[in-house]
DNA sequence: CCGACGAATGTTTGCGCCAACATCGCGGCG
DNA sequence: CGCCGCGATGTTGGCGCAAACATTCGTCGG
C-alpha cells in the first residue's frame, strides 16, 4: 500500500529540476542564445565582446541568479584568488588588527582570505597549518608573528609565495613589520629627554622576535646616551606578567622610568606601582607599546608607541601580489612600518610635584 | 652565442617534468601500480581498500609529496569543506574571540574558514559579502554581530545554511548568543544586592541587538526589585563614549551604581568619575560587560560579566554542521550561552569608607 | 575587386577528482 | 557442486570553467 501511487517522482520532472543545481554558464548561455565561452568572457570582463551581446548575457545572469563556481574556475586556471593567513592566536590585539587589514586589502583586490590559527608555535604545528592551506588551495601565504621560523629546519612546502609579519626577518621570505627598533628608541629617548637618569625595560617573551628587537634597541639607545643599562625584566605580554615585574621594580627606589614591552604589561606595571604606593607619573614614568584602543583611557592614560597595523596588513598583501606578478620574491628582509610616539599622562619629568 | 647550447630543454625530459605541475592522483596511481580511483579511496579514508594496497599508495603519496587538489574535489563533490564568516569589524574584542573559536572548531572538523569583513552595516554591504562568499565557494555562513538582519527585506541568496551570532534572533536563521538578558540581570542584581538604591545604565548603540537586550533586562530587573528606573544613557561601545556618559553621571550626586554596556565604556566611566573626584568603588560602583583580558588589571580592577566566546564559536560551528547533516535548520531562534559575574574591586556597598 | 586582417563568437579539450557502475575472485551455503 | 554475495579494484563519465584553437564576417588597402 505504502509503496504505490506516486512513489517515485519522475526524475526528468521538467520545470523543477533547475532548483536542484545552481545555474551554470551553460544555463546562462542557453538563455542568452550564445555559447558558454561568451558567457565566460563576459564573466571575466574581457573586452572582445560586443556590447549588445554583453548586455544580453548580463541580463540572463541576473535573471538566473548566476554566480561563477569558484572551484571550477580554480581548477581550470590553477589560480584560487585566495590568500592563506596563518596566525598564532587571533586574540592578540596586533594580530587581530593586522588580520582585519589584510582581509580588507585582499577584498579590494577580489581575493578571499582563508584563516588558519595555530596554537603551539612548534615547527610541526606550522607545517600542519601549511598542509591545511593545502598547497593548492591558496595562491600565497601570510604568516603572522612566527618566531618559530628562526629554526633552520622549517622547510615550507613547495614554491608558494610567502610573506612573514612580525617574524624573524628571514633570508628566505619577504617580511613586513613595525620598525620595532625605532619604536623602542622613541620610547627610551622620550624618557631620557624628560630627565630620567636611565630607563628600565620589561621585555616580552624571549622567543619573540619583536620583544628581542625592542630590547636590543632600548639597550643601544641607553648606551648611546651614556645612560647606565639596568638589568632586563621578562614578561610574556600579559598584564599579569607586567604586574609581577612591576612589583619588583616598585621595590627599587632607584627606578623612575619604565619602558614596558607592550600596553598590557604596562598596565600591570602601573597597577603594581600603584599598590606599592608609588605614584605614576609623579614618582615613576611608564611607557607602553602598541597603543591599544583602551590605553588612552587608563588611569593614568598611557604614553605609548603607536603601531600602524593597517599599514602592515596592506604591505603584506602588496608584497604577496608582487610575488604573484613577478613569479618570485623581489624583496628580501623586512619592509619596516614606522611607529609613532603618543605622549599621554603616564610620563613626566622625574621628581615632579 | 647566448642562445646556443642547451637552449630548449627536451620537453619530454623525463625525471624533471614532475617539477612543473604538482603531482596528481594519476601520478600516485602510476607509481603505486593501482588505478587512480584506488588512490582516491585511500585519500578519503574509505575502508574498502586492502591494507597492503593502502600502504603502497600512502608510500607513493609521501614520495611524490602528493596533496589533493581542493578545487577539483570541490568541483566533483559539490562540497567545499569551507565555512564563510562575515564579521563587522574583527577588532571588536568579542568578534575576534568568537572568530578564533570558530576557526578552531572548524579546523577540528577539517574545515577551513573564509573570512569576510564588512565595514558598513548596510543591507547592500551584507549582500555584497554574501556574494563574495559566492554561493558556491562555502558550505555555510556564519554572520557575526549582524544587527542589520532586522530589516525585513534582507533576502539571503540561495539555500545556504546560515547561523547568526549576536544578531536579532531571527525567525529565519538559527543563532547563537551569550544570554544577554541573564548577564544584565546578574550585573544589576549584584549592585542592588550590595545595597544600592538603584542602578544607572550606559547602554550600547541603539542599533545593537546585544545593547538592546541588555538594557531591556536591566529595566526588567529594576522593576522586579521595585527600584526606580533612572533614564538611560547611550554610548557606542567606545571608551570615549563611556567617558562622556560618565561625566554626566558624575555630576549627579544621586548616582551610586552604574552598569556599563561593555568594559570599554566602563573604563571611560571610571575615568570620568575619577576626574570628577568621585571615588570608585567607595562613592560609585561600576560594572562592565565582556571581561576583557585587561579588565582584571584596571585601576580599580573591574567587576564585570564574563562572556564565553569560545563556547559561542563552538556552538556556531555545531549548528552549521547540524544543518549540513539534516539538510535544513533544525533549531530556530538563538541558542543561549551562559555568562558569569566576575566580582572585582570596582563595586562595593554604598557609602563604604 | 580581391585577399588579408582582425574582431566577435563558437568548438574542443582537459583541469583533478569522485560517483556510479562494471569486473574479478573468493568463500559460504543450500 | 553450483550459484550467490561481497570485498577489492578498475573503468567511464562529467562536475563548471577557461585556454587554445577554429570559424565567421565585415572592413580596409592595394
Amino acid at each position: 500500500m505504502a509503496k504505490d501511487g506516486e512513489v517515485a517522482k519522475p526524475e526528468s520532472g521538467g520545470s523543477f529540476e533547475a532548483r536542484t543545481r545552481p545555474p551554470s554558464m551553460a544555463d546562462v548561455a542557453a538563455m542568452a542564445g550564445v555559447s558558454s565561452q561568451t558567457v565566460s568572457r563576459v564573466a571575466n570582463h574581457r573586452s572582445n565582446v560586443d556590447e549588445a551581446t554583453r548586455e544580453r548575457v548580463l541580463a540572463a545572469m541576473q535573471m538566473l541568479g548566476y554566480r561563477p563556481n569558484t572551484a571550477a574556475r580554480a581548477l581550470a586556471t590553477g589560480k584560487f584568488r585566495m590568500l592563506g593567513v596563518i596566525s598564532f592566536g587571533l586574540n592578540a590585539y596586533g594580530n587581530a588588527r593586522t588580520l582585519e587589514a589584510i582581509v580588507a586589502a585582499a577584498q579590494d583586490a577580489d581575493y578571499s582570505v582563508n584563516v588558519v590559527s595555530v596554537r603551539a608555535q612548534t615547527e610541526s604545528a606550522v607545517r600542519d597549518a601549511f598542509d591545511r592551506l593545502t598547497v593548492q588551495a591558496v595562491d600565497g601565504i601570510i604568516l603572522i608573528e612566527a618566531q618559530i621560523l628562526d629554526t633552520p629546519a622549517l622547510r615550507l612546502p613547495s614554491g608558494l609565495p610567502v610573506v612573514v609579519v612580525d617574524g624573524e626577518e628571514s633570508r628566505r621570505h619577504p617580511g613586513v613589520d613595525t620598525n620595532q627598533a625605532e619604536g623602542a628608541r622613541l620610547a627610551t629617548t622620550h624618557l631620557l629627554e624628560l630627565g630620567h637618569r636611565t630607563v628600565w625595560h620589561v621585555c616580552g617573551p624571549q622567543d619573540s622576535y619583536a620583544a628581542r628587537r625592542r630590547a636590543e634597541s632600548w639597550h643601544r639607545t641607553l648606551k648611546a646616551a651614556g645612560a647606565p643599562v639596568p638589568p632586563l625584566l621578562y614578561g610574556d605580554w600579559s598584564a599579569a606578567s607586567g604586574y609581577a615585574a612591576g612589583l619588583e621594580l616598585a621595590a627599587n627606589p632607584e627606578v623612575s622610568a619604565i619602558f614596558a614591552g607592550n600596553d598590557q604589561m604596562a598596565l600591570g606595571v602601573v597597577r603594581a606601582l600603584h599598590e606599592a604606593g608609588r605614584r605614576v607619573p609623579d614618582e615613576v614614568s611608564v611607557v607602553g607599546f602598541d597603543d591599544l584602543a583602551e590605553s588612552a583611557w587608563f588611569l593614568p592614560s598611557l604614553t605609548t608607541i603607536h603601531q600602524d597595523f593597517e599599514e602592515v596588513g596592506r604591505q603584506c598583501v602588496a608584497l604577496l601580489f608582487d610575488q604573484f606578478r613577478t613569479g618570485h620574491a623581489t624583496v628580501h628582509g623586512a619592509t619596516p612600518v614606522a611607529p609613532t610616539l603618543i605622549v599621554r599622562d603616564s610620563t613626566s619629568a622625574p621628581g615632579a610635584p
